[in-house]
DNA sequence: GACCTGACTCAAC
DNA sequence: AGTTGAGCCAGGT
């Protein structure tokens, strides 16, 4: 198991509602360092049976994505995550 | 195999 | 609070 496989088998295991940053993915990868890289496999790999839009930065903003950031937070609050000015409201928990 | 890039993050200014 | 710089990792060219 690679890293990028790793990466993208977290983030497909993001549950509804759930949202996880690049770092917290890079952690769970095993990689806690590799949020450079989580970011970057799943922009060149850009599956779509990847829910990405459920990973956000850690700022709370979403980072950048392909079909549209705006509609990442729609889909994200239609899934229950809150949104708040364009920040999403994740719950560490 | 080396270099560059990128959907990042942290810290400082 | 916003912007800039430096740091880190793997993938891609």
């Amino acid at each position: 198991m690679i890293f990028r496989n790793k990466v993208l088998d977290i983030v497909k295991k993001i549950p509804k509602g759930k949202i996880l940053t690049y770092k917290k993915v890079s952690e769970l990868a095993g990689f806690p360092r590799a949020w450079r890289a989580v970011g970057n496999v799943l922009s060149k790999n850009r599956n779509l049976k990847i829910p990405c839009h459920r990973v956000i930065k850690s700022n709370g903003k979403i980072g950048g994505f392909n079909l549209g950031i705006k509609k990442k937070i729609a889909l994200l609050m239609r899934e229950g995550v809150k949104i708040e000015n364009k920040r999403v409201i994740f719950q560490d928990v």
